[in-house]
DNA sequence: GCAGAATAGTTCGTATGCCGAAATGTTAGT
DNA sequence: ACTAACATTTCGGCATACGAACTATTCTGC
């Protein structure tokens, strides 16, 4: 089969397992996988501005600002106006943020061994392997 | 870095490139997403029994009965009881959504070769050998 | 320096999607 | 016949998403 009819094909199954292992893996956290998302976007940038942070996550910003109201009214994270540019906001992370982010990964981290203990050493690898080359070549068509 | 910390880290980068793609590719659908995956799985299968539907699509019974309603108001599918079972309700395409998924799946395999097009023939099969390998280790997992 | 354009954010209405609990109807087991 | 199990629907509630309309701020051109 043709390689582009070969991708259309995989991409929903790929998409099923990542799924499924997002579900496996972020079982019983406090947050939603995009609250996750969002807050360690602001974490591992010490801070954000609002619509950078809608860009890197690719949500519109009405949709970010909303996210970010449900993110400060949970305590983990505030906003600020930035005094260079009075129009534009930017997201901090609070001390329980930067807490519950570090216990995540942590958790996040462990789920992911526990759920990847059940492949040989050599699938790991590939698995590996198979991630960064995704990572390598789609980050190109962006 | 430890093979599993690897995957952690790469996830969220990978379901960032993938969700763009799907923006990209599913572009102008008259479908959202999430309706195309269930309209393909029972056209693909024929019909479809609604509890069989929710364990494929790996969503709630409740979610799934929903998801129908608004394909049946669409008039993509409808549903009939199964006189052999008759606490079954199975779904059916409609001439109509047929028709549909046949331009969707024609529409989408051409963006997929529109946006694809942009990488030199070796990644694109790099990008295939990865997804295979990818469907056939996770798929291990389940 | 000021009018109008551009930028940044918020709020609102609407829709999808998702879940669990409760209610309904159907079938199976004893 | 009674009860348990099964299949589905409906309901309430929440997260997510978008665009449009609105406010506030800054920039640009004249």
């Amino acid at each position: 089969m043709e390689n582009i009819e070969r991708i259309a094909q995989l991409y929903p199954v790929i998409m099923r397992v990542m799924g499924r292992i997002r579900s496996i893996v972020h079982e019983g956290m406090d947050l939603t996988y995009n609250q996750y998302k969002m807050l360690l976007t602001i974490y591992d940038k010490g801070s954000c501005p609002l619509n950078l942070l809608a860009r890197e996550l690719q949500i519109a910003m009405s949709s970010a600002s909303e996210m970010v109201d449900r993110l400060v009214n949970l305590g983990f994270v505030y906003r600020t106006v930035d005094e260079g540019n009075r129009r534009q906001v930017i997201i901090y992370t609070t001390d329980k943020g930067e807490e519950l982010i570090r216990d995540l990964r942590r958790g996040i981290v462990e789920n992911y061994r526990t759920l990847l203990a059940k492949l040989p050493e050599r699938d790991q690898e590939r698995l590996v392997q198979s991630f960064e080359t995704l990572a390598e070549i789609l980050g190109t068509l962006e």
